[in-house]
Formats: C-alpha cells, sequence, structure tokens
DNA sequence: TATTTATTTGAATATTTCTTCAAGTATGCA
DNA sequence: TGCATACTTGAAGAAATATTCAAATAAATA
C-alpha cells in the first residue's frame, strides 16, 4: 500500500508545525517563484544580460545584439517588465529599457554562482 | 514589410560589439538559466525554503511540510539536486535533503527581493 | 495626410513542464 | 526469507511556455 503520505515524521510534529509556520505565505512564494521563472529563459537571461552590461537600451539594440527577432525580444521584455526585473520609457520613436535594482540584484545572484550541478 | 531584425543600431556599432562581447558565453548562460528554473516554481521554492528553515530534512518531512504527495516532492528535489542547489545524504531508511550554499544564496536573493511589479 | 520606422500584440504551434498513477529499488526488521 | 517502510523512477495527460508569423499601434517625417 502507498497513499503517499507518511503520517509519522522523521522529526517531531512540533518542530515541523514550527518550519511549517515559518514559511512564506503561498501569495509570496508565488510570487519570488514568478520572479525566478523571469530569468529561468536562456534568452531572457541573455537580455538581462545585456541590459547590465550596457545600461538603457532599445529593443532594436538588443535584438542585434542578442541576434533574436525584435518581437521575441519584446515578448520576453515584457515578462521582465510584468515581474519587475526592467522597467521601459519611451524616448520618441524608441522605446528604452533599463535593468530594475530588482533585476540587478536577481541577474547578480544567478549568475555569481558556479554550477557545482550533480547527478 | 517586416524583416523584424534592424540593419541599424540605436547605439553605435562598436559598442554593441563590445556590449556583445561582454556577455556570458551560451552554455554558462543556459546553466545560469536552469539555476533560475529550479525555484521558478512554487512547490519547489517551497521545498527549499522548508530546508532554509529546517537545516536537514527527509522527503517524509518535506512532504508532510509542504503537504504534497512524496513522489512529487522526490521529483521536485531531484532538480533542484540536479541543479546544485542541495544535497542528499542516506541514513539507514531516510534520505536526508539540505541546502548547499548555492541554493542558500539563490533562495535568499529570491525571496529577498519586495515585489513592484508593472503592468 | 500618407509613409516609414520602432515597437507591441494576437494567434497558432511545437516543446516543455507539472502532476498523478503505478511500479520499481533500497534498507531494516520479524 | 518475507514483509514493511522510505524513497525513486517511468509513463501519460493536462497545462504552461517559447517561438514564429502576421497584423496592429505610436511616433516622426515627407
Amino acid at each position: 500500500m502507498n497513499d503517499d503520505r507518511c503520517a509519522l515524521l522523521c522529526i517531531d510534529a512540533p518542530r515541523a508545525e514550527s518550519i511549517r509556520g515559518a514559511l512564506p505565505g503561498s501569495e509570496t512564494v508565488r510570487e519570488a517563484a514568478e520572479r525566478a521563472r523571469a530569468l529561468a529563459d536562456p534568452t531572457r537571461l541573455m537580455l538581462a544580460a545585456a541590459l547590465g552590461e550596457g545600461g538603457e537600451l532599445c529593443v532594436c539594440d538588443l535584438a542585434w545584439i542578442s541576434g533574436r527577432t525584435q518581437n521575441l525580444v519584446s515578448h520576453h521584455l515584457r515578462l521582465l517588465r510584468s515581474n519587475g526585473l526592467v522597467t521601459s520609457r519611451r524616448d520618441g520613436k524608441l522605446v528604452m529599457y533599463s535593468l530594475t535594482g530588482t533585476g540587478h540584484a536577481l541577474l547578480e545572484a544567478v549568475l555569481g554562482e558556479k554550477t557545482e550541478a550533480r547527478s
């Protein structure tokens, strides 16, 4: 039999309750996961890295630098912006994008780790 | 007409080249994106947070705390481990999981940001 | 006003991912 | 040895995602 839910814990119940109580709420967790997801795609991560290097760039710049089409870049920038990693500002015909503080911090955290993955 | 690739840049070509040259290689970008992806799911983020609180926990503990089935927890832990965010160690019948340095750093970075998302 | 350029948006599709169910190891114990 | 427990793994379906193509704004300029 296998109900996939253990009745008894390997640690004691009060401690388990205390850990559970200390966890961030489900809304907070969802938002944090979305923030992580914003950098979870190579194309988006590359765009964020380009903004980290270049400071403020327009969509056309980013498309050229990343070697992707403009509308793909636009799609990805939208997700980065909706998660607060980048801001945009219109300048005439152009729309200039740049990293926010959050975006910079997250980018550094993700890029800064040397890979030590296992099987 | 729309070839979706601009011939001319909003910044000058040498600067664009220099930005492109400063970007991490595609392999590095891919690995970093995978690391971000490890925390890009609410269930996995919750498991990581539980390990951050509890120190070292077995799969059964984590299933109880997170309210998920054991095999789902196991699936997610595998991904966290393959990206170097957690380690495992067998102790008799139990398998104990804990955060790595990388895992702790990434978790803090993702949870530490207050949400400031836009449209 | 008509046209061109820069960007955004929508729809469609192929791929990936999350979750569940079912079966498989591995370890300890009767 | 046989059985129970803790965990892992594989397969399959539903949901989400990345990408492309095509069309729609928005702003400058002729």
